[in-house]
DNA sequence: CCCGAGCGCTAATGCGCATTAGCAGTCCAG
DNA sequence: CTGGACTGCTAATGCGCATTAGCGCTCGGG
């Protein structure tokens, strides 16, 4: 492969011949590596940063990163396309509070954006991947590829997963949303209004947030309902069929569906029927409605996968934390018809 | 600096012995490199590619730049915070279309977030920074720094500005939306509605964008009239005193604010006065108004700025492209009051 | 039987940096 | 006057890879 060699870069031993010192004390100078071992004296000092002033010399990140194994590049991979327009710029407020905190803590960000989709998916480990190129990442998604958390987790790669994850061979370091505790004060304040029947419209299984907020919702009915949402003319029947008085919409959209459907049907929300969405969005799903429901704290997540990031790059210990939603009232939950 | 040593990772050398050949080898398999200097028989190259699959080696990136000097990253570099709230997303299908194509080409992005903010501006040549460790660098923002851009110049870095810039110490490369096209075909429509008295609200000067909205606006009106926005109620005040029948407004923001001031003092859009946006908001304009005037190609200028640099980074030739502006049909634009 | 021409591979080197070991000089206590 | 301790630096090495030069072997023609 032929250099492209840009104008021959400087290097370190030039500085050192500019200087009159060896490569290794301009090193020493630029990492401010004065302990006891190795003291340089003021007067050496300021003459190699001028130098390097003058010259507007910076070390080669490649070099550094091979002498040193340390970067201060975080990588930055999602399962789902970076910048989506299919999900409805969902993941735009993680990378909002990613950025932010690279920004903090002086790191850049590489976007692993050369992953390969096979078969629909994305995977960390493909052919030829630049994982070891940053010092640790972080992993954003609805849904993580098993294996490739695995293989992090065993290989022992500083990464943090946004949003909780199940152990994938060992605990995965998560900053993830607290669904089950936002989900049961929803509940909570659902019954204080009178509601005595309320149905979970969704799978309730799958991905870990639909599981969380599955276990919230169980835990604090006594006798859960949970309804497929299937077709969405199916969903619609099920739901009257049901008998209740108010529904938790597992998905954003699927409560957005619902509502469009039932008002088609005569069926007034919140009138005759309480809808409560649990999370964002994550696809596009236009409306007029103000739905009641929570907000995943998007932004402070990815902030703080980074800042969690950083510390296990340090050598810290992996941390699993969860953070509260805020409560987001809307017009969709009133008392039911008496 | 202790090396963080995460399990210590495979080398060439490793697969080299698994294999029973040399190091040298397995590079010129990993590399594909069988010319006539060095061929490898098949029997040897699928036994080193099998340890390679069995072991699930990939070679350090770092390393890999550092020898070769090509890494199939790219640097993204934004003047503003590359994901913006202040800026109303402007910036995102930039990023969209970057992120495309350097999808397309396998490719990784290097977001340079560390740049600090320096005097409110942010630099690509700051202490420290990683640029080298891409293989070139697209850059993104409203404007750009001129010393950045000499020195990227002098020092033949490739780089593609998105958008397009005077040249500073040598031609820019840039892919750059066409405004003075996109500017006399709104003023050539406006005139055939029977609109004779046109002016153009906003400085015409400084960044190119403005220069270039302004130039094709000049250019394609006998007698051009230019109004300065200035503070929000003179603007309104100084647009009444021109007597026009229509306003190109240079920032989208300006048209809406407009707009809005008229509407207070009873001055209907477009009864009154046709009102046409130069190009999409770079600021948050909430606005129920429908605007006429023409879309950036933003999605396609982030894509073919990817294209054109990585052309650039293979030995291409420096580009300058300028792409059309699509017309946005709104409902701001009808014939003058006769 | 010898020699030149492939063939199939490898030893050695360097990319630019961080780090370790250690050298020459000075100073002071003994 | 000597030896240890401290001071101020540098030579050497290796990180993991790509690349260059070239080695030992076989084979066929003369």
């Amino acid at each position: 492969m032929p250099p492209p060699d840009h104008t021959r870069r400087l290097t370190q031993r030039d500085i050192a011949r500019l200087a009159g010192v060896s490569q290794t004390t301009v090193s020493l100078v630029l990492n401010d590596r004065a302990d006891a071992e190795s003291r340089i004296p003021a007067e050496t000092r300021d003459r190699v940063l001028r130098v390097i002033r003058e010259t507007g010399y910076v070390a080669d990140p490649a070099a550094r990163r091979l002498a040193a194994r340390r970067n201060r590049i975080l990588g930055v991979f999602t399962y789902e396309p970076v910048f989506p327009s299919a999900t409805g710029d969902f993941y735009h407020p993680f990378l909002v509070g990613i950025e932010e905190c690279a920004e903090h803590c002086g790191c850049d960000l590489l976007l692993f954006t050369s992953a390969p989709t096979v078969g629909g998916r994305k995977r960390v480990y493909h052919q030829d991947h630049r994982l070891r190129l940053a010092d640790g990442c972080v992993l954003l998604g609805h849904e993580l590829d098993r294996e490739d958390l695995s293989r992090l987790v065993t290989e022992r790669y500083p990464f943090v997963s946004v949003g909780r994850r199940d152990d994938a061979g060992g605990p995965v370091p998560y900053v993830g949303a607290d669904y089950p505790a936002a989900v049961k004060r929803l509940v909570a304040r659902t019954r204080a209004l009178g509601h005595e029947r309320i149905a979970y419209l969704g799978h309730g299984r799958g991905p870990e947030p639909y599981v969380d907020r599955f276990r919230g919702y169980v835990e604090s009915v006594a006798a859960p309902l949970r309804l497929d949402p299937g077709e969405p003319a199916d969903m619609v029947a099920r739901v009257l069929a049901a008998d209740v008085t108010a529904v938790l919409a597992e998905e954003y959209a699927d409560g957005v569906a619902l509502t469009d459907l039932l008002a088609r049907r005569g069926v007034s929300v919140p009138g005759d029927l309480s809808v409560i969405t649990l999370g964002d969005p994550t696809r596009p799903a236009p409306t007029d409605v103000d739905f009641t429901g929570f907000r995943i704290p998007r932004r402070e997540m990815g902030r703080q996968a980074v800042e969690v990031l950083t510390e296990l790059i340090e050598g810290g210990e992996p941390v699993q934390r969860l953070l509260p939603c805020e409560y987001a009232e809307g017009a969709t939950l009133t008392p039911p018809r008496t």
